[in-house]
DNA sequence: GTGCGGATGAACT
DNA sequence: GTTCATCCGCACT
């Protein structure tokens, strides 16, 4: 069943990054639907985290999205070349968003082969950001739209990981003493979490 | 208007 | 382990 908008309204943004490991992120588009257990995620906690991009209050046509009520996403383009999956968390003035880091492939396998321009499935299909996102078909276009469906969606299939680890962020130690924040989190010795290295 | 650098990934050596 | 692709977004002039 898809996770209902409730579920991403409330403060805790890193007790929802941790809540949304084992649920299912799918897509739907041009009829395609591919989908991926969600593995690995991080926690941007809104003005007080220097890792952010709402730090400080920040509002820029880019972050304006943050800003908006929990439950819709915010794509981001980074090195130019990657597309980064977020949801946005808490309501209305609060920028708190979670990073999907890493999903292992459940459904629609083939076509996230063809999109990722590989022949058969390694960790590297969808194990990092910008590696689900495209193997999702997600891009830039998708932000704000509602992780409620129709286009993305989060569901709970009844999966609950045994063990999650909880670790530093990856690719943030210009945060400082932020970067040293547990926020990152995934499942234990689960093949498609993404190698990035935290601190 | 200009310049810098990033919540990365993949192909190299 | 190292290199490099590739381009907004943002801060500052």
């Amino acid at each position: 069943m898809i996770i209902p908008v409730s579920f991403y309204q409330n403060d805790d943004v890193a007790g929802i990054a941790r809540a949304l490991l084992g649920k299912t992120l799918g897509t739907e588009i041009n009829g395609q639907y591919t989908s991926g257990i969600i593995v690995e995620t991080e926690a941007y906690a809104g003005v007080t985290d220097k890792a952010s991009h709402a730090y400080g209050g920040r509002f820029t046509n880019r972050t304006r999205v943050m800003y908006e009520d929990g439950g819709i996403a915010y794509v981001y383009l980074c090195y130019g070349i990657h597309h980064l999956f977020n949801i946005v968390t808490h309501g209305v003035g609060t920028p708190h968003a979670v990073l999907i880091r890493a999903i292992e492939p459940a459904n629609g396998i083939d076509i996230m082969l063809q999109r990722r321009g590989k022949a058969f499935v390694t960790p590297t299909l969808t194990a990092g950001p910008g590696a689900l996102s495209a193997a999702l078909g997600i891009t830039t276009l998708h932000t704000g739209y509602p992780v409620t469906g129709p286009v993305i969606t989060i569901s709970d299939t009844g999966y609950t990981p045994e063990h999650i680890t909880a670790a530093t962020r990856v690719g943030v130690a210009y945060a400082r003493e932020d970067a040293l924040l547990p926020l990152r989190f995934y499942i234990s010795g689960n093949k498609f979490v993404s190698k990035g290295k935290g601190l």
